[in-house]
DNA sequence: GTGAAAGCGCTAACAG
DNA sequence: CTGTTAGCGCTTTCAC
């Protein structure tokens, strides 16, 4: 049997309360007393039981991360930063793989209101309106992606709308005029009834054509290219299909980097040079893009931003009232960042 | 306050340990009072608190990922791995992040001590011999990496020697003779007196000089190129400096993906033709490497074994005694995958 | 400055 | 089949 607080206690001839205080540096404890409960705790090797602490306290001083999938390099470097960020706090990350599904993430906010986490990240694809009443009544949340901008939870947003339209003019500015868009699919629900854009999808695609219509160009549909998934594998075999169709095309923007990477394997495949045929720009600015071939040019979310915010939302909600009386929706700022895949 | 399971049994008139019998299904329960049970239930919104169960039960359904940086591929991957096969035996996992370094391992240790976790895989670099008697006393423990073989802890290992071995052939069959190998520093310390390599650079740097002897080359010092990490930016600047240096080679065994794809970068910097001046094999077959330009022929360890293997072994040592018995020291195999990097 | 009592929410063990 | 008792290990009272 592990040693307790009990077993210290008796060791050293005082009660588990003083063994606490010690422990905690709560209460000022006499030094001589301090002395032997230190010197017992080293004997027997005491550990705090943190499942009794958890249990009293009421917290777990664990937060849950969900993302769709923890491999993609998108997901791997928000959890990477958001690791970082909750140790910097004194809490600990658990990440839960969601699978891109609606199902996966109401598991995670089930599992955050069995008091699993004290707090839950969630990069929602998937969770439609009718779920927002589950998401309020769990423990404090804070809700990463688009699908919940204005909806009564604290939000952070990416910069989609103006990030893809700084994309878009920057192509122009080079002489690009065939501006392709290429995707992975569109979420499966709105959250609102609203005609207002309210995805990633919807918001980078409406950057792409206000963008383009500002500089007198119609968007041409031909040019939206929607792939069946969100990886790097859809941007190659996009890229493969534009040019096995002949489209008529010389620049890409591409909605992730990950889809930015494959198109530009799949343009190398058939023989297309880039920049010089066609410019490929992408979006999150994944640390592979600095050392693809050619290098990728990208927008570049201030991710740290995301993180930090993020874990400071969490930890005031988790200190104040749940639901919240007001809430934060904030959007990132951004860079674009030019590298040789724009010329 | 939220509601417990007193108060479901309250609400539905019956004591607290009926609850806990349809919650848990544990004894049959009279098909009326589960009806009532479950109404109250359903009425309260109640949910089991997982801290008291965790309390009761003496475990935590939690274990811990120490891996270096949790934004490397490799790491990444793994990761999404060992989440999927816990998920599967109904645990959660927290990733810790070490920082490629002894004191970040033995926190994450210490954590596992702590009872925050019923057990730890950890992907060490940094451990010492010294380190064992914490790792020992500490809650199940399963190491991946290469630093612990044959030290009375289960262990995980990579085909290091082999599969380098592996590379090195396969570049003798293409006619190259200027191998050079290109890897991150070596680990700080050894675990063992025995002059048996026992960590993964020397482990690798075995395999690459018994191939070459094989073939009867004797291994040129030269080619011996030692960057200051092991991510992609050393990959890059190792191969810039070789280019500059005017060293002679014509292939390049790097000893990670990461540092391989920096390479193809920086010989692509230099002006050099991939596989037609320089071949390159890599080690992970991170997923990038399908989709990098030359795509990457690489050695590819079973990942799947990797992950699946440490759960089993953890979950059964939760079960089991710990210190365990006797312990298991399993090297999983590989395949060599030849993408277009090496001709 | 220190300790005794009580209880966080749950469930094993036993009694009924 | 159901309820009572007790206690997991810790910490918040509130005496002393």
């Amino acid at each position: 049997m592990a040693t307790t607080i009990q077993d210290v206690a008796t060791a050293a001839g005082v009660s588990p309360m003083t063994v606490s205080n010690v422990l905690n540096g709560r209460q000022s404890v006499n030094d001589e007393l301090r002395d032997r409960v230190m010197e017992a705790i080293q004997r027997l090797d005491y550990r705090v039981n943190v499942a009794a602490r958890n249990l009293r306290a009421g917290r777990t001083g664990t937060i849950g991360l969900a993302v769709p999938e923890i491999d993609r390099p998108y997901a791997a470097q928000l959890a990477s930063r958001v690791v970082r960020a909750a140790a910097a706090r004194g809490l600990r990350v658990v990440v839960e793989e969601t699978g891109t599904s609606r199902g996966g993430e109401l598991d995670a906010i089930a599992r955050s209101r069995v008091r699993l986490y004290d707090g839950l990240i969630i990069a929602s694809v998937g969770l439609a309106a009718r779920d927002l009443v589950d998401v309020l009544a769990a423990s404090p949340v804070v809700m990463l992606g688009e699908r919940f901008s204005g909806s009564g939870v604290d939000h952070i947003g990416l910069p989609n709308h103006d990030g893809t339209a700084s994309a878009v003019r920057h192509l122009l500015e080079r002489g690009r005029t065939r501006i392709a868009i290429v995707a992975g699919p569109p979420e499966p629900e709105r959250t609102t009834a609203s005609d207002m854009p309210n995805d990633g999808f919807e918001l980078r695609m409406s950057g792409y054509e206000h963008a383009l219509r500002e500089a007198g160009l119609e968007p041409d549909p031909n040019l939206v290219i929607v792939g069946d998934a969100w990886d790097t594998e859809t941007g190659l075999q996009c890229a493969l299909s534009m040019c096995d169709r002949g489209l008529d095309f010389d620049a890409i923007v591409a909605m992730t980097d990950s889809i930015a990477l494959g198109a530009l394997r799949g343009l190398a495949d058939r023989g297309r040079r880039v920049p010089e045929d066609v410019a490929v720009v992408g979006f999150d600015d994944i640390s592979e893009s600095q050392y693809s071939t050619p290098r990728l040019t990208t927008i570049a979310p201030d991710h740290n931003e995301i993180a930090e915010l993020a874990m400071d939302l969490l930890t005031q909600r988790i200190a104040g009232p749940w639901p919240p009386t007001e809430t934060v929706d904030h959007t990132v700022g951004f860079r674009l960042v030019v590298r040789e895949s724009s010329g």
